[in-house]
DNA sequence: CCGCTACTATGACCGCGGTCATAGTCGAGG
DNA sequence: CCTCGACTATGACCGCGGTCATAGTAGCGG
C-alpha cells in the first residue's frame, strides 16, 4: 500500500483500517491483514497479544486521529476559511475517492460501531474515542472561524453525522448524490452560525 | 418477539432484521434466526433457498418498508405537521428506544451496507432500495407540507443521512446526545424550506 | 563464542456457521 | 387406505479463521 517505510506494526494497523473500510470487521481476517501489510504472520501475535480485538481497536483509533489531523489541513487549503468550505472539503475527500476508485470503502469507525458496539466493549469505546477526537477537531476549527463555543460542538456533531450517513447512502446507491446534497444543504446553515458573532 | 401470529416465514425475516440490528450481518447465524423466530431450522432452506443472502436481502427490504410506513403515522400523530416535527418524531423513535432498552440496536440497513456493499451485490441493491423507499416517503411528506418538490428530495436525504450518522454516534458513545443535537440543529432549516412556498 | 531478547515462521487445533442430504410428519385429495 | 406435496427435523460435511505451541533466526552485549 501507499504508506510504506514505516514499521511493520504501524503498517498492519493501517492495513487493518483499510480492509475494515472495505469488508467490515468480521470479514477481515488476520492473515489477510498481515499479507496486505507485507508483514510476517507471526508478528501479529507478537505486536498484538490482545488478538484481533486489539488490532481492530488500534485501527479505529488510528482512523480517528487521521480524520482529526486532516481538519486543519482542509482549512489551510481554503482561500478563506468558512464552515461551509470546511464541510465541502470533508465531503469532497469522499466524492473524489468514490469517483476515482469506486465505492469500495466506507468509514472504518462506522464499521466497527455497527459490528462491535454491542459485542466488544473495548471496540465500542475505541469508536467513541475516535468520533470524539474527530468531532473535537472540527469543533475547534469552527470556533476559530467565529462560531460561538457552545454552538460549535453541536454543529460539529451535525456535520459528522450527516457525513457518515451520506457515506452510507452513497455506498448503497453507488452514487455521490447524497454526499453533494448534504454539503449543499448544510452549507448556508453552517456559515450563518459563523456570522452570528462577527462584527 | 412481539409480532407473533404471523407466518413463520415472515417471523424469520423479522427476527433476522432484529438480530442484524444488534450484531450485524456476519455475526448473526441462521440457526440463531430460526431460534429467535421460534421457527424450525429446516424451514430456513425451504423458505429461503437462496440461503443467507436471500434472508438478509429480505430483512433489509422489510426494514425499508417499515421505516417508510412509519412516516405518515408520525405525521398523523403531530398536532400540526411541520418538517421539524416530523424529523423530531423520527429521531424520538430512537431516543425512546435507547433510553428504554439500551443502545443494543442500530439500523439494519446501515449494517447491511457496511458489511455487504462490496461483497454481496444483491444486498447492496436491497439496501439501496430500502433507503430509496424510505427517502421517498419522507420526501412525499415534505411536499405535503409545502416544501417545493425539487427541494424535498434533497432535504429527505439530509434528514436520513443525519439520522443514520447520529445513530452511529449514539451507539458508540452510548448517549442520545447526537440524536437530540441533529434534531435541534436541523429543525429550523427544515421549517424554513416549508415556509418558502406558503402564502 | 555464548546467551539473551526481539522478532519471524508454520503447522495444528478447534469452534463456528452455512449448506447439503436424508428422512420424518401431516393434512388434503383420490 | 394411499399418495403426494408442503413443511419439519437432524446429522454430517467442510471451509474459514482466530489462537496456541513450538521452533527458528538475527542482532547484540558480555
Amino acid at each position: 500500500m501507499a504508506k510504506a517505510e514505516r514499521g511493520p506494526r504501524e503498517r498492519m494497523v493501517f492495513s487493518a483500517a483499510q480492509l475494515i473500510r472495505r469488508d467490515g470487521v468480521h470479514s477481515t481476517g488476520m492473515r489477510q491483514v498481515a499479507a496486505d501489510a507485507a508483514a510476517p504472520r507471526g508478528s501479529l501475535q507478537h505486536y498484538f497479544p490482545g488478538g484481533k480485538t486489539q488490532l481492530v481497536d488500534e485501527a479505529v483509533g488510528w482512523a480517528g486521529r487521521y480524520a482529526a489531523r486532516r481538519v486543519p489541513r482542509f482549512l489551510a487549503a481554503l482561500p478563506e476559511p468558512t464552515p461551509s468550505g470546511l464541510f465541502a472539503e470533508m465531503v469532497r475527500q469522499w466524492t473524489d475517492e468514490y469517483e476515482a476508485a469506486g465505492f469500495a470503502g466506507g468509514c472504518p469507525v462506522a464499521a466497527a460501531t455497527v459490528e462491535c458496539a454491542e459485542s466488544v466493549p473495548s471496540t465500542r469505546t475505541a469508536a467513541s474515542g475516535a468520533f470524539s477526537t474527530w468531532t473535537g477537531a472540527v469543533a475547534e476549527a469552527l470556533t476559530g472561524m467565529g462560531v460561538p463555543e457552545e454552538r460549535a460542538g453541536a454543529l460539529a456533531t451535525l456535520m459528522i453525522s450527516s457525513l457518515e450517513g451520506a457515506i452510507l447512502l452513497a455506498r448503497a446507491e453507488q452514487d455521490v448524490r447524497s454526499l453533494t446534497t448534504v454539503a449543499r444543504e448544510l452549507g448556508p446553515l453552517l456559515d450563518a452560525a459563523a456570522r452570528q458573532e462577527d462584527p
